[in-house]
RNA sequence: CGGGGCGUAGCUCAGCCUGGUAGAGCGCUCGCUUUGGGAGCGAGAGGUCGGCAGUUCAAGUCUGCCCGCCCCGACCA
């Protein structure tokens, strides 16, 4: 197929938009892709719907390649259906109500509708089943950012699988994850599977996708040496051994006027500040308050104490902390406290200083399980540097686009919406589910983190939104422009997705334009390339460039 | 929701401090020249200066309120 640029909407823009920050959000802008509307809420312009739906397309492949059935479901829905999930209450829901006052939601996913309609599932025979479809998803994102990275209004390919037991589900959870990354890679992404945080949820397994980009709102944690990744959220690190003082044979009160900070402290005594500890009092939704204790120079991860604790907390007030210590925050410790203490594992073996509860002191020679007895877990967010826990590597830290996302939500809403069916015993159980999503628009801004330089986009050819752009610098010659309607013709005849730029423009700005668009193959036709039927090739990524025969154009550009 | 910044032509911005006929570059239209990395000359079109209210003889400029947008944080089944 050839498209003539001439008549496209393609507005691309000389200069980076005001408001933009991302390199994906600046140059899918100036190449015309997408153009905002609202905060959080764009169009694809016909060049970004075209890649959008190239993406569409790949992930619809693979979908139906392992037994995916494509179908759609509204996005106006009854509200009813959320109210007996609960999901009604999530802040992020968009409401609304028709004329008569029914409300409405609009979905962030679909679990609610497609578990509406497997209650049509009866028997265990009609087991497994996978549905998806693409459709919009609308999100009341408190900060929409970075162009496609955070949005409020999106299309997501979300599936859902049904099974009869947790055995069944895995192998559709499997299914998915082995389609997924057949997805990215065939999108040109490079993309790591790791464990996700499981939050409150709890025990549900959950695998996250992350597109290591210069933008993005996950921190990918890798080690080069046995390839161990994880999100920062759950990964696990070992920092660094401190230099510990000698030991005491019981802790030792030491004055430390006017220390509140692990800086001061360290400074005060002299000593390094991965052998002091740090407290952090939180209050559970209970009123049972609990004290976090991590290592000095660590920080107290909040998601992984959520998952230690099972439940939501939050900081303790100045009154709740004097009220159960008897001091101020910065002079917290273990010691002696009737709360309980949750102690990071790198403080298991050692003395370290601790706060003494007692304003303006510390306590030296501080043992774990001889002056305190903690509850150990894993509570500190990993640092860059750390050894990796699983070979002794060193961890690497990424910016990363959280690209897919899959689920295992088991009797979480078949429960709830009362989704059965007759097993082979003749019993009536719940269906096993789990959902797996995929933002189309996040893979394509994914691509763009991935693939650029400093003048424009460098698609993977597999979702370009055409496959060569064909430039006729012709200056008002004729014959250049019937040179290169030929050789778009023959490429389009190939099934190649051609674009012809048969733009009265000058030469400095069709390339500057092409660049930014990036499509992977170039030809280039003028008045140079007229005398001896050759005209000239650029691949995108700059690997070729070199003028062949117009019979030889074809093959290399099918070749790719 | 807390902190910071911004809102003037299609785009990027100046003008605001110190009130007095609304500007530049790019883009757009027409003409001529030019044509392998964002051309040159000439002539034009284009703006309720985010909104409302106030101060003033006079408000893009000062004051108040509101709205929108961006960034950091919180949040993100």
């Amino acid at each position: 197929m050839v498209v003539r640029q001439s008549r496209l909407f393609i507005p691309t823009l000389r200069e980076d938009p005001a408001d933009a920050e991302a390199v994906s959000h600046k140059l899918l802008v100036r190449g015309g892709y997408i153009r905002q509307v609202s905060a959080g809420v764009w169009t694809y312009l016909p060049l970004g719907w075209r890649v959008h739906q190239k993406v569409v397309q790949i992930i619809r492949e693979e979908m139906d390649a392992i037994g995916g059935q494509e179908m759609l479901m509204p996005v106006l829905t009854p509200a009813e259906l959320w109210e007996a999930t609960g999901r009604i209450a999530v802040p992020e829901v968009f409401h609304l109500e028709d004329r008569t006052g029914r409300k409405f939601v609009l979905p962030m996913t679909h679990e609610e509708t497609v578990t509406f309609h497997a209650r049509e599932i009866q028997s265990y025979r009609q087991l497994p089943q996978i549905l998806y479809h693409f459709s919009v998803k609308d999100r009341d994102e408190p900060r929409p950012r970075g162009g496609l990275l955070r949005v409020r209004e999106f299309i997501m390919k979300d599936s859902y699988s049904f099974d009869r037991d947790e055995a069944g589900l895995d192998l559709s959870f499997r299914k998915h994850e082995e389609a997924y990354h057949r997805i990215f890679e065939r999108c040109g992404l490079t993309v790591h599977a790791v464990q996700a945080e499981s939050g409150i949820m709890g025990g549900k397994e959950s695998v996250d996708f992350l597109a290591p980009a210069g933008a993005g709102e996950n921190t990918l944690v890798t080690c080069a040496s046995c390839g161990y990744a994880a999100d920062l959220e759950i990964a696990r690190g070992v920092p660094r051994a401190p230099e510990l003082p000698e030991p005491l044979d019981a802790p030792a009160e030491v004055a430390t006027p006017g220390v509140t900070t692990i800086e001061a402290l360290a400074e005060f005594l002299g000593i390094d500040e991965a052998a002091t500890s740090k407290a952090m009092p939180v209050v559970m939704a209970d009123g049972t308050l609990v004290l976090g204790l991590v290592r000095g120079d660590d920080r107290l991860s909040e998601s992984k104490l959520l998952g230690v604790l099972g439940r939501d907390f939050r900081p303790a007030s100045e009154d709740e902390i004097r009220a159960t210590f008897g001091a101020r925050g910065g002079s917290l410790g273990p010691v002696g406290v009737t709360v309980e203490v949750i102690a990071d594992e790198a403080l298991r073996e050692g003395q370290f200083v601790a706060g003494a509860n007692r304003d303006g002191w510390h306590l030296l020679g501080v043992e774990a399980g001889r002056d305190y007895e903690p509850r150990f877990a894993d509570i500190r967010e990993p640092r860059e540097g750390d050894t990796c826990a699983r070979c002794g590597g060193v961890l690497g830290f990424q910016v990363a686009i959280e690209v897919g996302h899959i689920f295992k939500f088991g009797t979480r809403y078949s429960e709830p919406l009362r989704a059965t069916f007759l097993d082979e015993d003749g019993r009536e159980k719940p269906l096993v589910g789990g959902s797996y999503g995929i933002g189309p628009g996040r893979v394509l801004a994914a691509a763009v983190e991935q693939g650029h330089d400093e003048h424009g986009i460098v698609w993977p050819r597999t979702i370009a939104p055409y496959d060569v752009h064909v430039l006729a610098l012709y200056g008002g010659a004729g014959e250049v422009l019937e040179q290169a309607e030929h050789v778009a013709a023959l490429l389009g005849a190939e099934g190649l997705d051609v674009l012809l730029d048969d733009r009265e423009e000058r030469p400095g700005e069709k390339f500057a334009d092409a660049d930014l668009i990036g499509c992977p193959m170039r030809v280039i036709v003028g008045r140079k390339t007229l005398s001896d039927g050759r005209v000239d090739v650029r691949s995108r990524d700059g690997v070729v460039d070199e003028r062949m025969e117009i019979a030889n154009v074809v093959k290399w550009a099918t070749s790719l």
